[in-house]
RNA sequence: GGCGCCAUCGUCUAGCCUGGUCUAGGACAUCGGCUUUUCAAGCCGGUAACACGGGUUCAAAUCCCGUUGGCGCUACCA
């Protein structure tokens, strides 16, 4: 049975990297009815919160990214500190009492030396007491070639030279990453390691853990990297690094998703729109890229305004005012009061977002309840303000007497009393900018609709006191 | 510095394994057009890439070597 893992530190908020890193994890286990295991891995104290594990569970619960078994690793220094005892006992690992100084002095003249900088222990102890302020070191044979075949490279060969004795844990209760992450694994049964490229190098050194355990080694499987705009990985000061970031931003999910299965991996065929089951029927690790991927921001728009498109009304309705409350953007009462219909208006603006965020254009125009513009807005071309009034008064008295006050209807209106001017925009334009505010926005007679005939009227005569205020 | 990974349009990539069908395909972005009362959307079209050098071969984006460049690791972080 196919299982694999996500194993996060908790750290920082879940990062756009880890998401995809998460994705390929669960789409491999699932395609192959396997297993997909979520484990925290919180060794590091200092650096470790209880807030970033809380925002990588509901990140991941967001995208429906979700795992059959939960473990954290602090709840498991049992387990490792056995292991540990095991590896000391055999001699496989030994207790090293080199302090930080001496370290630091054996690295800079390795490094003038042009030497791989490690720490080779003259001095094993392997007492069941443990010497203050030692760390515990695997013996690791000198001059050994490590090889392994990565899924995604082929073949990568280390030689130990570059490695050395090098440290697994502090002490028996202070695992460090590599040794938790390797007796996680094999506990756990994985049998896929799909992890960042950075741990391209943590690779032999897992090797020869797995080795010393006695233990098998997965496969294994090392993803490019996400970098920003100047190739430099992604980070936040490439603005959003984080996927709460554009959870806030009004990203939906599914584009989340496509966008970073895409980024690293590509079908054989020139599909460019995937949901997660389309994902987990064609996903294969044979089809990933070895080279780095730079984040493209507008891609993941277009990919995310795609979706917005194809959300269903009552869907699209729920999420648009979640976002218009959370920010509390509008005064729902008075667009009531006003007679403004709310679902027509945000229908409308639907079209034409990128992303929910962009919902705050729809409360600019729709929601205002004071519209404040320059008189020359309201002019087509060269159009002059007293032919402006004449039109503007002369659509309020007809658009005042609509019975049925709907967008045919204004439409007809409007293009009746077009015929007289000839140009179309001499009579659309103003009428446009009087109830919308805006140099640009959605069809006039489509926002009067979802406005209704009260605060249309009302509109019309604010444009007529701009105008006038102009005169005078 | 040491070790490792990588290299096709601005970006994501197809093609590379199994050399000829590649005057290198798609998408995003960009530019132009259509539509049009302004946007947006939609439709149509354009610009744009095999990092460089050497091999191997009748033939190389594709195989080999080197150079250059980019990136990662180089912690008692993960």
């Amino acid at each position: 049975m196919t299982i694999t893992r996500f194993a996060p530190s908790p750290t920082g908020y879940l990062h756009i990297g880890g998401v995809r890193t998460a994705l390929y994890n669960f789409l491999l286990a699932r395609q192959n009815n396997g297993k997909f295991i979520l484990r925290i891995e919180d060794t590091d104290k200092v650096r470790s919160k209880k807030e970033y594990e809380d925002d990588i569970i509901k990140s991941l619960d967001w995208l429906s990214l979700k795992w059959d078994e939960f473990y954290r690793q602090s709840d498991r220094r049992k387990i490792y500190s056995d292991y540990l005892s095991l590896l000391l006992k055999n001699k496989k690992a030994f207790y090293c009492s080199h302090t930080k100084n001496e370290l630091e002095t054996e690295r800079q003249e390795a490094k003038l030396k042009g030497k791989p900088q490690v720490h080779w222990c003259n001095q094993k102890t392997n007492r069941s007491l443990r010497p203050a302020n030692a760390v515990i070191r695997l013996a690791v044979e000198q001059g050994r070639v490590i090889k392994f075949k990565d899924l995604i490279r082929g073949e990568i060969a280390i030689n130990t030279n570059t490695l050395g004795d090098f440290v697994i844990a502090k002490s028996l209760n202070e695992p460090l990453y590599n040794f938790a992450a390797v007796v996680d694994d094999s506990e756990m049964s994985v049998t896929d390691v799909i992890r960042g490229e950075e741990h391209i190098s943590n690779t032999p050194k897992q090797i020869l853990i797995l080795e010393a355990l006695n233990k098998k080694a997965p496969n294994f499987a090392h993803l490019p990297l996400i970098l920003g705009q100047d190739k430099a990985k992604l980070s936040k000061r490439h603005g959003a690094a984080s996927l709460n970031e554009f959870k806030k931003k009004g990203y939906l999910p599914e584009a989340l998703i496509n966008f970073l299965a895409l980024l690293g991996w590509h079908p054989s065929d020139n599909r460019e729109h995937f949901s997660l089951s389309e994902l987990i029927k064609e996903f294969s690790l044979n089809r990933i890229q070895k080279s780095s991927a730079i984040f493209d921001l507008k891609k993941l728009e277009s990919l995310n305004s795609y979706y917005l498109k194809k959300l269903n009304f009552d869907d699209f309705f729920k999420l648009a005012i979640q976002y218009l409350k959370e920010d509390n953007l509008i005064d729902f009462k008075w667009i009531q009061d006003a007679g403004i219909d709310l679902n027509k208006a945000l229908l409308l603006e639907k079209e034409r977002m990128k992303k929910l965020c962009d919902i705050k254009s729809v409360v600019d125009i729709y929601f205002k309840k004071n519209l404040d513009y320059k008189p020359e807005l309201l002019a087509w071309k060269n159009q002059n303000f007293k032919e402006i009034k004449i039109i503007l008064n002369e659509i309020k008295e007809v658009v005042g007497k609509l019975d049925f006050f709907d967008k045919i209807s204004i439409q007809k209106t409007l293009e009746d009393i077009s015929v007289k001017y000839q140009d179309r925009g001499k009579v659309f334009w103003p009428f446009r900018v009087a109830i919308s505010g805006k140099e640009k926005s959605a069809s006039p007679t489509e926002i009067a609709d979802a406005l209704g005939k009260k605060e249309t009227l009302r509109r019309i005569d604010i444009a007529l006191n701009i105008l006038n205020d102009k005169e005078g």
